[in-house]
DNA sequence: CCAATATATTACCATATACTCATATGTTCA
DNA sequence: TGAACATATGAGTATATGGTAATATATTGG
């Protein structure tokens, strides 16, 4: 059994401000990796990363779809993860950069 | 309002093994740095500065009684951190280290 | 007040992390 | 097939982090 090693691994990789602002707006939908960083006023590169941290972690998985490629919240079958997820979701809810986030993510929509 | 930021330093600081197992530990009971340091077989700085972080997080809290300083979980009225808590003993109680952790703790209740 | 004990803090080192820039991989479409 | 586009990855760098050893601070009892 590994649950110590799997739940430190998850809030560390979560206890960072751009993969906790990635998971907030997966939360509300799929977005691929051109919409991520327009939103989040970053790099390809830097917020590909960040991706791939998620997604080795098990938080997302990703779809590809032609050129692009789409990422997701995991639901997880995992207790503590999905029980972790919810409650910080929840959490960030109340922040502020959720409101600016979800006004930058209509504007990206838009863009469509 | 500073959830984001908020939220990212609480689960920064406990993606850590050792301050879970610390977190783990108090969640049974109140304990001092040397109880501590001897159940999590650590050195007394090591632990003296993880509960540092703790404390300045405001994860932890500790009294003083004569030479000793006895260190307990916060009852926090933030709803966030509150349910984090309580999600991460949840999960911690099915790791393994928390019967080896329990068990050592027994010991040490013992020499008192 | 002084020695003994408990804890905190500082200095130092090795490793991990996040970021940027450059390059590689993979997909579409003409 | 090759140019254009989307994404991933590698190299390099600056900063953060966890650990240890040494020292400082605080409390008790003689």
């Amino acid at each position: 059994m590994h649950e110590l090693k799997y739940i430190r691994l998850i809030l560390k990789v979560l206890g960072d401000d751009t993969r906790l602002r990635i998971v907030n707006l997966l939360y509300k939908q799929e977005m691929n990796v051109a919409e991520l960083y327009q939103v989040l006023n970053s790099t390809q590169s830097n917020i590909s990363k960040h991706l791939a941290k998620l997604r080795l972690t098990g938080i997302v998985n990703d779809r590809r779809d032609g050129q692009f490629i789409y990422y997701h919240l995991v639901k997880s079958d995992n207790q503590f993860h999905q029980d972790l997820i919810n409650c910080i979701i929840r959490g960030l809810s109340k922040s502020e950069i959720f409101e600016q986030d979800s006004e930058k993510l209509k504007e990206v929509n838009k863009q469509k």
